[in-house]
DNA sequence: TGCGTCATTGCATACGAATGCAAACCTATC
DNA sequence: GATAGGTTTGCATTCGTATGCAATGACGCA
């Protein structure tokens, strides 16, 4: 029945056919707004016979909320993200929230991000990149929750989701102690994030809390490519390491690669690898990687529940969730030797 | 030198400040407008002083465009997909566009797509799940182009951007019989998918050219699990194939892991195996995964051009474009020998 | 019958910016 | 100094919907 919908079709002509005011059509599609049964079938059919459907843009306009949640991410190629982004789209989808994207450029980080608050997202997750934090007081001056996932920045404003990286370094420096490597190396991810400082000093904690210092450290950078550049060094060197704490799974693939491909290397019986995330490829047959694992779907899930909260309440207040880690045995590591 | 900005700042705060009218500081704002040095500059002063930003909101509402594309996607543990996420929203960026992301979920896929045009986005991008016609055709009548990434439905009123999965299929076909393999099985993707509709076609076109069938057909639906199942069940069966080609990559992998560990067999001596896609992981040690390229970064080209042909031209008339495909030798399949 | 109560409804306005139109201004030229 | 040409500028309106307010109607109770 949906006749010829030229260009838009407005509350106003769903009105007119309906024979109603423009307010009756603008509250049959307000959720708990008064309409008489009757007013609202006659609407609901005229609203059907045209196509109406309310303009989103224009309902924000004068609400003053887009319903739309700014996402800030990069490094999709570690599959860290794609999945968090997944799961995060859904979980805002489900609550009738939406994604608008947004990939954070190497040079002009805020000069983009600037446009993320012309378009009057009603909350901002940055995922992956770290903001300034001039440009973070600036969402919070206008009201806007902003939520750091996976970054945790001490002095800034915003709110912070994170898994416990430090004692995930801890964890990793016990378990390859116990299991008898003494020659320890560490392969860092980018050097001005957060989850890199964190797995780093709590892994060198757990080292020195034994008496154990770092041989080797080498820079990956979360690059692939880095990382392989990074191991190739350092068992070139006159003191290979025999073991490899890598700061996540996306360099750690390329770490077994190159141990196992050009230098002909067993895993774990000549070295062991461990690294950090637990993403879907870590499981697979190929790596078997051990490593640890971040509760994703706690962090998602934190997420969304600090943002409602925040948007609910009014209340930019900055929170800080840290979530617990734990360590996935799997076949990259030398089992640590248990007295039972 | 900010002021505090209580909620909003609009152009007309700016305007009272500046001393000019709220026309100057829409003009100002607006690219190849009318508008006096002297005056843009009193007008920036104030807008920095105030910390004004123009509202895309307010902006689309009138101007009818809201510089938001609709991108539709799933499968995002499939590392295609969040490639070309990447890439799709980084071109779009960097010609003033944004990105609102649809997860489409496997149920109501309309349900949740009618919010896609709520939201006033100018263009649709379908990068893995197919629409309905019905959808589709609603788009095209409220003007809205619409590009299938990946997909290429015959019936549809929509643009197609693809590779040529059927080119690809073949050439698989002709490498593995040149490399003497003789017992062919197929591993499916999603049977409702073009992508497998044609690299299937293609394959069995080409065996059929050289008068052998398939041997045996496993269904992966794209799925990791679900392919390494149907591996398992053809393997044990009391023919086994010496070669399979599967779908995609993200499927390949599972066939490997299954081959080499459960099954221990050798890849390429025992059986070859060849995916399509040429994800990043392919490329990678542990996999050397033999593949059929698709030309990502052209098609992300090819889609955007094409949108932008449709949204300046304002004709939303429908393109399709095919873009050819090549055989990535690495080693998981034997290679052909050749009498050179 | 009359009055109070409550649910519906329409009117008018607001949201924030863009733009056609005409007024105002400036500059140059004769 | 007057006029023509062009550039700036402001006014008023527009986009499509939400909502406060007042008016209307319906209903029940005394």
């Amino acid at each position: 029945m949906t006749l010829k919908a030229k260009g838009r079709v407005t509350s106003a002509q769903v009105a007119r056919r309906a024979d109603v005011s423009q307010s009756a059509v603008s509250r049959t599609f307000t959720p708990g707004a008064s309409v008489a049964p009757h007013t609202r079938q006659r609407v609901m059919d005229a609203a059907r016979e045209l196509g109406y459907r309310p303009n989103a843009i224009a309902r924000s306009l004068i609400s003053g909320r887009s319903r739309m949640i700014g996402l800030v991410a990069a490094y999709l190629d570690n599959q860290f993200y794609p999945i968090v982004l997944e799961r995060l789209a859904r979980a805002l989808q489900s609550r009738g929230y939406h994604t608008l994207l947004f990939i954070s450029e190497p040079g002009d980080q805020d000069q983009e991000l600037e446009k993320l608050l012309a378009y009057q997202v009603d909350a901002v997750v940055m995922a992956s990149a770290t903001l300034s934090s001039a440009l973070a007081k600036e969402c919070l001056e206008a009201d806007i929750p902003v939520v750091l996932f996976n970054r945790d920045v001490p002095d800034t404003p915003a709110s912070c989701v994170t898994s416990d990286n430090l004692a995930g370094g801890r964890l990793v420096a016990d378990y390859l102690l116990n299991s008898g490597h003494r020659r320890l190396a560490y392969i860092a991810g980018a050097e001005n994030s957060s989850t890199n400082r964190d797995r780093e000093a709590g892994f060198i904690q757990g080292l020195e809390a034994r008496g154990i210092s770092l041989l080797h450290r080498g820079v990956g950078a979360y690059s692939h490519q880095s990382a392989a550049q990074a191991t190739l060094a350092m068992m070139r060197s006159d003191t290979p390491p025999d073991a490899i704490f890598v700061a996540n799974d996306h360099m750690a693939f390329a770490v077994l690669d190159v141990l196992r491909g050009p230098l002909g290397l067993r895993v774990p019986d000549d070295i062991s690898v461990v690294g950090f995330d637990d993403v879907p490829q870590a499981a697979w047959g190929a790596y078997e990687l051990t490593t640890v694992a971040q509760p994703t779907d706690q962090m998602i899930e934190a997420t969304v529940s600090m943002l409602f909260n925040q948007l609910e309440t009014g209340q930019a207040e900055s929170t800080r969730e840290c979530l617990p880690v734990r360590l996935i045995e799997r076949s990259t590591a030398r089992i640590p030797h248990t007295d039972s």
